[in-house]
RNA sequence: GGGCCCUUAGCUCAGUUGGUUAGAGCACUGCGUUUACACCGCAGGUGUCAUCGGUUCGAGUCCGGUAGGGCCCA
């Protein structure tokens, strides 16, 4: 018969094997047969699956992993779904690399289709040698590859060890998540929430989308002021009485074609007389008004500026403001429109326009230059700058300013109650750590539009609206064609709505198809409901909505976080979560946070399998919310070695009380051997010390170090329900050290009885009362301290478990520290336990591991006699371990001195050899004296 | 420019409502293979709490200024 305890301890390929048997077990499956305050319900983010792992991901989702085993093992039943978030851009541009494609809307599917690589050795692709493919062939491959790459992520989750429910997983694209998109959506547009607007709108030139706010970063750019003369009107020379030009200073000189005014600030002095005045354009001839507006910056360039259509946001500000009109040049494709704008009709100004038309902003710029020096219109050299210009946070060039239509939804950006009620909820969201909230409040007062949600892509939660079509060919926007919710989701450009049939899409009097997409975070908003069955399963949402737990990055509280509650908001009128567990950065060594840029990131799985999924999770679990973290494989050793530690301390706990010999050949059997060493505690039921017979326990050690464990137990819990994992890791992990360092030290001799080494133990066998006690509480104790540790470190704990306990640690109950009090007799005859008396025997077992190590012999060697000398107040302390003390210590004879009257001549039986006091004796401190050690 | 967080031992970090002589782990040094553990054990040294000022009987902790680092928003 094989032993069932293995005879040496190891962390390794405790993963696979235990991910197995959670997974046939269903130790992690929900249980909807339970009422909602049963439930702990937990809104994990989908991560994008085409972009890549890094160990930030593995750090946060331990954070959450440790939460939800903590609520599981509190006996709430835990609703812990995955999800990945695989539609929208990121994924578009992984196939097109990955396949050498890129999606072109007006062609035909292709059946069959095989793209031209696959996988590609993970260079880009270029633009130009990307084939073009229908639209229904592209979104066939995204699916194809986001299927791949889901698998690869499911596998680190599971290595990892994260106890989500696998069979509760979603897809953002799946037509399930699709349908909630669109039905929110369409509430949305019914109650006046969701609408559209033809507007300025901020505009990628590469992905040839608009994107939101939300997803605007500023970059530091090199730039350069050129300094451009305007000619002075009739009316502005006459108020003036000069002929002289007025000169402004521009860093886009190519937009001078889409002027339509100059402004400066209503208190220049410079200016002032200019204002209501006119001037014309240099090389396109315009007549354009001087105006005034407050934003207008007296000290930047010349004071004066030049409104386009459009440089930037303040352009646009300017332009509703004032009421300009428009002289648009920029095309969807980041190039000059062919047709010069309104205004320009001299033949030299459309023949200097012709000069840019077809042009990049680029070459556009360069060209102007050329022609403004060439007509002597440019003043001196351009003034080189740094400046920050907007961009879109997964662009490359800066953001062009279009005026397109548009779909939006309220967030509060243009409505002041609605703004108003928005921060108000942000106020009732439980942020660990609190600060966090302030991210939110200073995102949400500084909204300065709706959200646009609309974008021009193709892998996405369509739009699901159509358009009718008027005699003439031209669609009415102003009242869409919505579907009924019984027909999500739907897809405008292939099916159909109410009343038409397929003949009549793009004809007179028929009927188009939105072609547009959400934004990924119009469905990602949208995870509460997607996963807790809004659209299709009342029952379930009733149980799991609002939700516990909303964990995620710092970094995407404007967009997830906010979006999300804005959508429960407009829909629920309620919030979506009570808590939101903000992680922070994992920090490289030189304090720069990690990221694929920056190309320092590690690879997640090649780290859990170097030092052990539990190694890792230590690590993560070390950090607190809210604060960045060190990467350091340091501290992923000390897990490591807390891990081992929990094998071995349990591997001589099971051996010294016996249960080993018992489990080892078969579980039944280790199970009745515990109940029996603790006297009836620890049945099968996983339940701690709760039956434990009073009057087991009787040494004064063994009753202090469960008195010790139970406040450990308190502090544990008090903290994780604060959600402050840091802390009741600290607690428990402090005192298991203590619990093998000393306890098991002082108690090992003790437990063992006079066994001899290597002596299989009887669990059942007489023993001495001492012996009794010892075994006991080591058991009780391991069952305590595997319980605690099983939200960090998983795969140590269950597999211990498994030796000699029922079922899985991870659905056992969370201790509490009564029973552990009742064991450790706190109604005792001789009194309350002290657990001071653990520290103060560990403090005089030091004293005597001193006398060896600094006579630089084996801890082992003997000690014929000594003297411990100790402090009043711990005399009676270390009495009561005295025993275990000598055993532990190998001491033959020891008397135990109270350390001031030692300080009397003659009580230690020694004078100071140079015959001086004993004064510099510190009576605080334990110390020893006369230590004889035996030779040999 | 506005806001938030941080600065404690060589490193990574604790330090609660202000209250003894500011702690832990790692690293380092020395010793040791003991019926759990060499992925080990034992013992040992380690500080201008960034800085300046204020409140207080008392400040790492509270208040203000300054410097440095990180992040968010303009």
């Amino acid at each position: 018969m094989t032993s069932r305890i293995p005879e040496k301890a190891t962390v390794d390929g405790l993963e696979d094997r235990w991910n197995a048997a959670w997974e046939s077990q269903g130790t992690y499956r929900f249980n909807d047969d339970v009422t909602r305050e049963q439930v702990y319900s937990i809104d994990t983010p989908p991560p994008t699956v085409s972009g890549s792992l890094h160990v930030g991901h593995v750090f946060s989702y331990t954070h959450t992993d440790v939460i939800a085993r903590f609520q599981r093992m509190q006996g709430k039943e835990v609703f812990y779904p995955m999800g990945w978030d695989d539609n929208g851009l990121p994924t578009e541009r992984r196939v097109q690399n990955y396949y050498g494609v890129r999606c072109d809307p007006t062609l035909a599917y292709q059946e069959g289709f095989v793209p031209p690589h696959d996988g590609g050795d993970g260079k880009s692709v270029r633009a130009a040698d990307q084939q073009p493919i229908s639209r229904r062939n592209f979104i066939e491959l995204c699916e194809r590859l986001t299927e791949e790459d889901e698998k690869q992520f499911e596998a680190l989750w599971r290595h990892l060890g994260v106890s989500v429910d696998w069979s509760l997983t979603y897809q953002t694209i799946s037509p399930s998540s699709q349908a909630v998109a669109q039905q929110a959506f369409l509430r949305s547009l019914s109650r006046g929430e969701a609408y559209q607007a033809e507007a300025p709108t901020l505009w990628d030139v590469t992905f040839r989308t608009a994107v939101a706010q939300a997803e605007l970063e500023d970059r530091e750019q090199p730039g350069a002021y050129h300094r451009l003369a305007f000619e002075k009107a009739a009316d502005a020379e006459e108020a003036t009485g000069s002929f002289d030009s007025v000169y402004i200073e521009t860093t886009r000189p190519e937009l001078l074609p889409a002027c339509v005014a100059l402004v400066a600030h209503p208190d220049d002095e410079r200016y002032k007389p200019l204002f209501g005045k006119h001037v014309r354009t240099p090389l396109f001839d315009v007549e354009v008004p001087v105006l005034a507006h407050h934003l207008a910056s007296p000290d930047k360039g010349s004071g004066i500026a030049m409104i386009c259509t459009f440089g930037d946001i303040t352009d646009v500000t300017w332009w509703r403001e004032l009421q300009l009109p428009t002289r648009p040049v920029m095309g969807w494709d980041g190039r000059f429109v062919s047709e010069p704008p309104q205004g320009l009709e001299t033949p030299a100004a459309t023949a200097a326009y012709a000069e840019l038309a077809g042009k990049t902003v680029f070459s556009a710029k360069a060209r102007i230059i050329e022609m403004l020096t060439e007509a002597d219109l440019i003043e001196g050299e351009p003034r080189k700058i740094s400046h920050p210009v907007k961009f879109f946070e997964k662009g490359d060039k800066p953001l062009e300013i279009v005026t397109t239509r548009q779909w939006y939804i309220r967030n509060g950006g243009r409505d002041a109650d609605l703004n108003a009620e928005l921060v108000a909820a942000g106020k009732n969201v439980d942020f660990v750590p609190d600060f966090m909230r302030v991210r939110y409040e200073n995102w949400v007062k500084g909204l300065t539009g709706d959200w646009l949600i609309s974008r021009q892509r193709f892998f996405g939660v369509p739009i699901p609206v159509w358009y009718r079509v008027d005699g003439d060919g031209n669609p009415d926007f102003n009242s869409p064609l919505a579907p009924s919710e019984d027909m999500l989701p739907v897809d405008p450009q292939a099916d159909v709505p109410a009343g038409f049939d397929e003949s009549q899409r793009d004809q007179p009097n028929g009927f188009t198809g939105e072609k547009d997409i959400m934004d990924t975070w119009a469905t990602s908003s949208l995870t509460p409901q997607i996963v807790c069955g809004w659209r299709d399963n009342p029952e379930l949402f009733a149980k799991t909505f609002p939700m516990d737990l909303r964990p995620q990055g710092q970094d995407i509280i404007r967009t997830w976080l906010f979006s999300t509650v804005v959508r429960s908001h407009l829909e629920h009128g309620e919030l979506p979560w009570k808590h939101a567990a903000i992680s922070g950065w994992i920090l490289d060594p030189d304090r720069k946070k990690m990221s694929k840029s920056k190309g320092n990131v590690v690879t997640p799985m090649g780290l859990l399998e170097e030092h052990g999924s539990d190694a890792v999770r230590y690590w993560a679990a070390s950090a607190r919310l809210g604060t960045d973290a060190a990467f350091d494989t340091g501290m992923m050793k000390i897990g490591r070695r807390l891990a081992m530690k929990v094998l071995n301390a349990s591997k001589f706990v099971l051996g010294a009380t016996g249960i080993s010999t018992a489990a080892d050949s078969s579980l039944e059997a280790g199970v009745e051997a515990a109940a029996h060493v603790t006297g009836g505690a620890l049945r099968g039921s996983g339940d701690a010390a709760n039956d434990a017979v009073p009057g087991i326990v009787t040494e004064p050690l063994d009753r202090a170090m469960l008195a010790g464990l139970a406040e450990v137990v308190d502090a544990s819990t008090k903290a994780l329900t604060a959600y402050d994992h840091t802390k009741a890791l600290e607690v428990a992990e402090t005192y298991f050290w203590t619990f093998c360092d000393d306890y098991l030290e002082l108690v090992k001799a003790r437990a063992y009885d006079g066994a001899a080494p290597g002596e299989a133990i009887d669990p059942y066998a007489d023993c001495s009362r001492e012996a009794a006690s010892a075994r006991a509480a080591l058991t009780i104790a391991l069952e305590t301290f595997l319980r605690l540790f099983a939200p960090v470190l998983p795969f140590a704990t269950d597999e211990v478990w498994s030796w000699w306990r029922e079922g899985s640690v991870h659905r056992a109950p969370w201790p509490v520290a009564e029973p552990l009090s009742d064991a450790a007799g706190a109604t005792h005859s001789a009194g309350a336990p002290d657990p001071k008396l653990i520290s103060i025997a560990g403090a005089a077992l030091a004293t005597l591991r001193k006398i060896k190590s600094e006579a630089k012999v084996s801890q082992r060697t003997e000690i014929a006699s000594v003297d411990l000398l100790v402090p009043a107040a711990q005399v009676a302390a270390v009495n009561a371990a005295k025993p275990d003390l000598m055993a532990a210590g190998r001491v033959r004879a020891m008397q135990v001195i109270d350390a001031v009257t030692a300080l009397e001549p003659g009580v230690d039986g020694m004078q100071p050899e140079d015959g001086s006091p004993d004064e510099i004796a510190d009576t605080t401190v334990m110390r020893t004296e006369n230590a004889e050690l035996v030779q040999d």
